[in-house]
DNA sequence: GCCAGACCTTTAACATGTTAAGCATCTGCC
DNA sequence: GGCAGATGCTTAACATGTTAAAGGTCTGGC
């Protein structure tokens, strides 16, 4: 199969891309509600598991760069949904975990967002979603493995992006 | 199955979002090469496909959002690879389309991605590709159905983030 | 013909993704 | 013990995602 050409508009990166918007969409107005964006929401998550992470390992278990991670957490913390404390033997590393209060959020958010998964789960078909992960699982699985020795790149500064973007006022006399 | 919990780090979205970063991974380079993001080659692949378009049914095809689209297409003028023309009858509009150069860019670059696409396709295998295709655009089918109402939201102004983030420099001191 | 509302694109403001560089700390080797 | 390099986090700079609003333009109903 596979066919002589696949649209590009439904190219692999697209079509995983689709989807999960297409979820996040199921999950988006709950998060508002509690004015939380996703990458809020899964910083909380991850932090709900333990009891406590440093910024890298946090920063693997939600996908979110140590970068961002950095710019992020002083709001949260600000917020008093997480706090920072020193680790014990580095002083290098810092060590987030939920508050009090970040956990109850956590624990009132909890009931409505598995029955957003329910729902989901129920429309998919159980058997199609557990199919569906096996299959995701073996993509990065498969896909992972070489690529130990680059990660994310973006073009250098000589990019086609560089130039300011005030061209089109010449445009703007249409 | 589906058991009791998935934990988090593996939940639907974040394995969706992986999976598509593992697939990217490999193009990238070829990408980067040329001094290109993802989403500029999205453009350009786009308008590959067709004489020209308007900016939201591009929008639409790339799955970048006309605002996005909007600040980034200057940059593309600039460097050559597309050009902008009035619409005939409305002049609300504009229509994209590559120029030569961006058309040359294209075909030079082709070969490259297919071969990357093949070698990826060897790699997870054509039965289970043409599986996951399938798999997701039922998922997208799906889940885009009731969605017709709400489009993407973010938390409004009163977000957690909204405070300046030099608190920690508190800390700074440690 | 005119006008209210819809539509298309852009701009602004902010949050996040991404890379590179900076800074402090730690670790291994001498 | 001290020092070079590795490590962990932050910051800066830029590109992109996202929302709201602004500015033209169009359309349908009158």
């Amino acid at each position: 199969m596979s066919g002589p050409i696949r649209p590009f508009e439904r190219s692999l990166p697209m079509q995983l891309m689709r989807a999960r918007e297409a979820v996040m969409a199921r999950f988006r107005p709950h998060l508002n509600a509690r004015n939380l964006s996703d990458q809020q929401w899964r910083i909380i998550r991850a932090l709900s598991e333990t009891d406590a992470l440093e910024i890298v390992e946090l920063s693997g278990r939600c996908c979110i760069h140590p970068a961002s991670l950095s710019r992020m957490l002083p709001a949260l913390e600000q917020e008093g949904l997480v706090k920072r404390h020193n680790h014990a033997r580095d002083q290098r590393r810092s060590v987030m975990s939920l508050t009090v209060r970040g956990r109850r959020l956590f624990r009132e958010m909890g009931p409505e967002s598995e029955a957003i998964y329910a729902a989901l789960a129920r429309d998919i078909g159980a058997a199609r979603l557990s199919q569906l992960y096996a299959m995701l699982d073996a993509l990065i699985a498969t896909l992972e493995q070489p690529a130990i020795v680059n990660r994310k790149m973006r073009p250098r500064k000589t990019r086609v992006a560089k130039v300011a973007s005030r061209a089109r006022s010449a445009r703007s006399k249409r």
